[in-house]
DNA sequence: AAAAAAGATTTGATCGATCAAATAAATTCA
DNA sequence: TGAATTTATTTGATCGATCAAATCTTTTTT
């Protein structure tokens, strides 16, 4: 409450100029050592913070990045982007940012938000999730130089090289590969899968995964994979019919991949036979029942997040734009093998 | 990227000075319709946007409210923290506030945190969630009269109607008695209850719940309520565990409720009997698998705070309290019904 | 040892907005 | 109508920090 001393304040006491204070936090190396810890001692004895908005003011910098807090849809697949949220602030953090949230009801709305935390310098740049193709708001962002990173690559005609949008994401496609080669191992062959609807760019990559796997081992023949696939949109609901109709085209059943937790939970409630079903994601639910599942690392996806962004707006921003570092990261993500099911259940629909 | 206008060049453009667009924008009454209407067709021209620091640099205001991203614990029950974020953001954005994350490691890192974004003058206030007793953060923030709300009241030595400490809850209490009730009315009479062990507040809010609406019907006694509940740390498992001890020590079951969807879910596992179950949150995962649940409504919840928040830092400052407003809400949940389980499940263990 | 170069520190201006007090314009009153 | 009010608008100062350029020190070079 005592009103908060400021570098004037701190460079009476440490008997220097105000500048000299300012230099000891942002330029130590250009300032006397013995002056310096005169400074520091000043500062520490006052208990001086910098104030963030006049700071922000002078330097036309807010050291702060926006991100959008999705609505939720699904609850159990939302965890993921809890949990890179959590990852992204904590890390954020260590780098001297700040995270500020926002809502949108549309992308059309989002849009409208990203340009008015942008024009008030609320922030330096966005982190965008879920994106996808034609996404607009990339489209927007990049027309108006602002800096941003998505958690998702660019799903439109082959603009994954486009060096002006930085991207982070997940191959989905080794997640289910490995998956597929871990069910292999434990002498699996006829394979299931659930998965998404084709116009999604992430299911299409996880559904080649499986594909893959199932065709480099040679059990199986393009005809076969047919009938060991099945379609359906996200849901736990909907998981559970999947899996019916699984079982009916596909007969016997040695295991089954799963698009998401949703969908794997969905899976187990139609699964009498017990067969190991596989989720992805890894959330919560997937460790409460027990399913093995593959982990999208946010921590990792939250590391390049921020290094691409603060190379964006944190590196000197005229110049070359150092051309031969890589505008994007590609994470291999982990599966995570649970025993089986403490978790019996029998249907009677 | 074009320089953004400022005040001035507003000002130059609709030919008044400086101060009559600050009073447009922010006392519009005092200025004359006219000029005001000129000055609006200014801004909108140019597309003036105020900057955010430097207002917040002499208003000595930032309109930002900080709260703490918990790291997410069960991911189940974590999903009310995520869905009250949500409509935080969502509601303080209409007030024309920001909310800014961060992270801690514990209470104490939480409180160097608090100081931190206090100090750089980066919020104004803070709203604190999962509150326990002897919470030392609430004691800080007191000390040093920054202004705070917190989700969930008080639960120390009766200091619920402390002044200085403001709060919103969720009346548990209620939310028990209510779903008591619905199941009694549903011709239930051995109703079990599994809940969370005693130094938890909000355990014991909602376990009095259940044993009033028990005790007031008259169906049992107090001899066979102790039979009639399980006491257990939250998670699936120890649901799952829960419920079969209660099976066993109270025979004849007509209902079951729990003080958490994980419970609930975890309850679920062990009834072969197809005990009509009831959760805790209304969480997706209720949702999904067609569990009844009390749900905490999140928004009602967010307005309470940022009520309580804005009339402390946007209120006059100095002045008497208007004591007779109240310092805190206590929200009704809502029961919400599911049709029972199209899941059911039996139990081997 | 004097001149040149490099290093450290200080001074004045500035970022973009609002506050407080001063001035100008419109209104009311005698 | 002219003075007294009230209402609108403007001017100068300020919030707290950093930038850019100027001054003062120290070190290096010849």
């Amino acid at each position: 409450m005592a009103a908060m001393p400021t570098v004037t304040d701190v460079a009476l006491a440490a008997g220097v100029s105000r500048q000299t204070v300012s230099n000891v936090m942002n330029s130590p190396g250009i300032v006397r050592a013995d002056t310096r810890e005169r400074v520091e001692a000043a500062i520490a004895k006052l208990g001086y913070r910098p104030h963030a908005s006049a700071r922000r003011l002078r330097t036309r910098r807010s050291s702060t990045i926006g991100i959008r807090l999705d609505p939720m849809i699904d609850g159990i697949s939302g965890s993921v982007l809890d949990r890179f949220l959590h990852a992204l602030t904590e890390q954020a953090d260590r780098l001297g940012l700040r995270v500020l949230l926002f809502t949108a009801t549309s992308p059309e709305d989002e849009i409208t938000q990203l340009q008015r935390l942008n024009d008030g310098a609320d922030v330096d740049g966005f982190v965008l999730t879920s994106t996808f193709a034609g996404d607009p708001r990339t489209e927007w962002l990049i027309e108006n130089g602002i800096s941003f990173v998505t958690f998702g690559r660019p799903w439109g005609t082959n603009d994954m090289n486009d060096p002006q949008h930085l991207w982070v994401d997940v191959d989905g496609w080794a997640g289910l590969h490995q998956a597929t080669r871990a069910a292999q191992e434990t002498g699996a062959r006829r394979i299931g899968y659930i998965g998404w609807p084709s116009p999604s760019g992430t299911g299409e990559d996880r559904r080649r995964g499986w594909r893959d796997a199932m065709l480099e081992r040679g059990d199986v023949t393009e005809n076969d994979l047919a009938a060991l696939e099945v379609v359906t949109v996200d849901g736990v609901a909907e998981g559970t019919a999947a899996m019916q109709e699984l079982r009916r085209s596909a007969g016997v059943l040695d295991a089954v991949l799963c698009a998401s937790d949703s969908l794997a939970l969905g899976a187990m409630i139609a699964n009498p036979d017990r067969v190991p079903v596989t989720g992805y994601d890894n959330t919560p639910i997937a460790a409460a029942i027990g399913l093995s599942s593959v982990d999208q690392s946010v921590e990792e996806v939250a590391a390049g997040v921020l290094e691409l962004l603060t190379g964006e707006f944190g590196g000197h921003v005229s110049g070359a734009p150092e051309s031969d570092e890589p505008r994007h990261r590609m994470v291999t993500p982990r599966l995570v093998v649970r025993e089986f099911a403490a978790i019996p259940m029998d249907e009677s629909a």
